[in-house]
DNA sequence: TAATTTGTTACTATTATCGTAACAATGATT
DNA sequence: AATCATTGTTACGATAATAGTAACAAATTA
């Protein structure tokens, strides 16, 4: 965890991204104190850096009711750095191997702090086609979060299980912390992790690390996704985790030579 | 033109976002120097700002090399801000629809400064496959270009013509500004543009605007692609300007009713 | 019309940033 | 292996940019 505080560090340029960060799909359109209240940032400021975004073409105004939304600038820089990120590249030949082989829903994902970014998924149309949010909060009740918590350091686990407050999203959730602790436990050990309809119904997935080999830390997972209906764990079990774990090691060969560490 | 000069512009943040727009596809890696030359900031700042990047993610800096790539917090803005964005959102389905419609190669963008960004498009296998940069400098050369330059005001026509430098794309390429003038008071009473092979050998398009109609001004435009081989201009015209037409009068409405102005 | 909310501007104390310059670390050249 | 060159990192004081209060304007709502 960096420390922030020093002298290299730019305070108005976190504030800054930490505004354009508040738009997306889920929030295409807020107002000047909207984005004062969620950020913290006093309200003459805020104005200051909103106006910045306007006139660089990153926001845009409504002449109307002042509304701000994303502008032309934050779209393109939004495809560059989206399909300039090396990693999403990378992956992409990996997975879309392994689907094409093996005809079975694929999905990758890096930690960013408590965190997982989508990275890639393919999906067979014999799953549910859930549309899965970028951004994945619930560690606790997916392959990639179990097999990613079973991988961290003892203290960063600790930090995670203190902040922690499952929702039970069906009716297999784990939300006892001592049950989670204990699935954590057992997923460390097996090597692979094991979400049993725990995240959707219907679902059953498997998961194991993309580790970068040279620091020997976890920078994030892949996961293979199977319909509960045509699958028994069992079968998933006999049958798949030779190519989970294939799968991983290519990408984990990935994430190491390109540097990525937790 | 805005003043960016004000007391109410943050140039820290628009300095941190400058170097956050030279990573991309194209341009993967950079050095703190390289930077530092390409943005014009003093190394030191510089330290500072690509320090921050990395702190909060953006960035992530190789260990050995100390070689900067774009982090997975650059990767999820960048689907925000590319997913995001109404204007995307909105064209989708217009274009969608006019192509399973019609069977044509369809393109769309919008105006920024004096470029056009990619905004969608949509290609028929018919049309050599050009893969097409984000954002798009010849605009003398291209459908697109030319109906946008017909239309912005004059004193803004002027200042473009008075930092080009047109380049010979093809053989039917206008290179002499006399030549690009004529042809943009042409497109003008014309109504829509057309480019015949002057940007790609072996491609015909024709053009027209993406306007605010309450505004009165241009944000960006439409075009219609076709393979020379199999369509002559007289063609094209006789068959496609109504299909062109609409689908600029459809998407004028989505930008008029999203608010965007030049 | 008054009241409330939201956006914009003025102004100054504070402090974050700039930029020079020195230093360290790495890589290249001989 | 030693020197040179380049690139990255740190120190620090002067300066200019930002924060933040508060007043003001412009919409919105009651």
């Amino acid at each position: 965890m960096p420390s922030k505080q020093d002298q290299y560090f730019s305070k108005t340029l976190e504030k800054g991204l930490s505004i354009l960060n508040l738009f997306g799909r889920e929030n295409p359109s807020r107002s000047l104190t909207e984005i004062s209240i969620l950020t913290g940032i006093n309200k003459s400021s805020t104005y200051r850096l909103v106006n910045t975004l306007v006139q660089l073409g990153f926001l845009r105004k409504s002449i109307t009711d002042k509304s701000l939304r994303l502008g032309p600038k934050a779209f393109s820089m939004g495809h560059e750095c989206f399909h300039g990120f090396d990693i999403y590249q990378g992956i992409k030949p990996i997975i879309d191997k392994t689907f094409f082989e093996h005809h079975i829903s694929i999905d990758s994902a890096l930690i960013d702090g408590h965190k997982l970014i989508s990275l890639y998924r393919r999906e067979m149309p014999n799953l549910v086609s859930f549309h899965l949010p970028l951004i994945m909060d619930e560690l606790y009740a997916r392959a990639m979060g179990k097999i990613v918590l079973a991988n961290v350091e003892p203290d960063e686990l600790e930090h995670y299980f203190a902040s922690l407050a499952p929702r039970r999203l069906t009716p297999q959730t784990l939300v006892d912390i001592e049950e989670i602790r204990k699935d954590i436990r057992n997923t460390r050990t097996r090597g692979y992790s094991i979400n049993d309809r725990e995240y959707m119904t219907g679902v059953i997935s498997i998961g194991a690390p993309m580790m970068n080999l040279q620091t020997k830390s976890v920078v994030g997972a892949v996961s293979l996704d199977f319909p509960s209906k045509e699958y028994s764990l069992e079968a998933i079990e006999k049958q798949y985790i030779s190519v989970l774990l294939t799968l991983a090691t290519e990408a984990s060969n990935l994430v190491t030579t390109a540097g990525m560490r937790q």
